[in-house]
DNA sequence: GCCAACGTTGGC
DNA sequence: GCCAACGTTGGC
């Protein structure tokens, strides 16, 4: 049987859009997933409640931000259709969209940002998708384990 | 700016 | 269906 992570990281890049961005609007519809592993992961996996560790990447230093929440089931991602958009996809159709996301909320920014190399020196993460080597994934699952540990070294 | 790793594309 | 070429990601 399959199991259902109910937590995950999603990266972003915070001079794209970052947790401060995310606080101040609020709720955010996660496009620009131009990657089919990624968007499985959303289309097929991602439950509303689901909690995502808020991850600062291509920037000094990469880590972990916060805390943001699955907000919305999955749907088809506007910015394919948008021809000015830098996500634009002329190969995919109204009928039969071809890249789906989530809305993320808000939940809570850090009290200490975690950078990654801090990630690195943890036995307990040393499994984590995002720690393995040659991972470029956005979007990755991680235990509850994973995940309330970093929310311990993050408060 | 470099480059290793990985995904995608397209010719055959 | 293979695989070389190319593009992208993302840490350093």
């Amino acid at each position: 049987m399959k199991s259902t992570p109910q937590y995950w990281l999603m990266k972003s890049e915070p001079d794209e859009f970052g947790i401060d961005d995310l606080k101040s609007v609020g709720k955010e519809a996660w496009s620009g997933v131009r990657n089919y592993q990624a968007r499985n992961f959303m289309r097929d996996e991602m439950k509303v409640g689901d909690e995502v560790l808020f991850y600062h990447s291509s920037t000094k230093p990469p880590g972990v931000a916060g805390v943001a929440v699955v907000a919305s089931k999955p749907y088809a991602d506007p910015t394919q259709f948008d021809s000015k958009s830098p996500y634009f996809d002329p190969k995919s159709k109204e009928d039969d969209p071809r890249w789906i996301l989530v809305d993320l909320k808000f939940k809570k920014k850090f009290k200490n940002y975690i950078p990654l190399s801090k990630l690195k020196e943890c036995s307990e993460l040393e499994d984590m998708t995002i720690l393995q080597k040659g991972n470029r994934l956005s979007i990755t699952p991680v235990t509850k384990k994973e995940f309330d540990f970093i929310c311990e070294l993050g408060s």
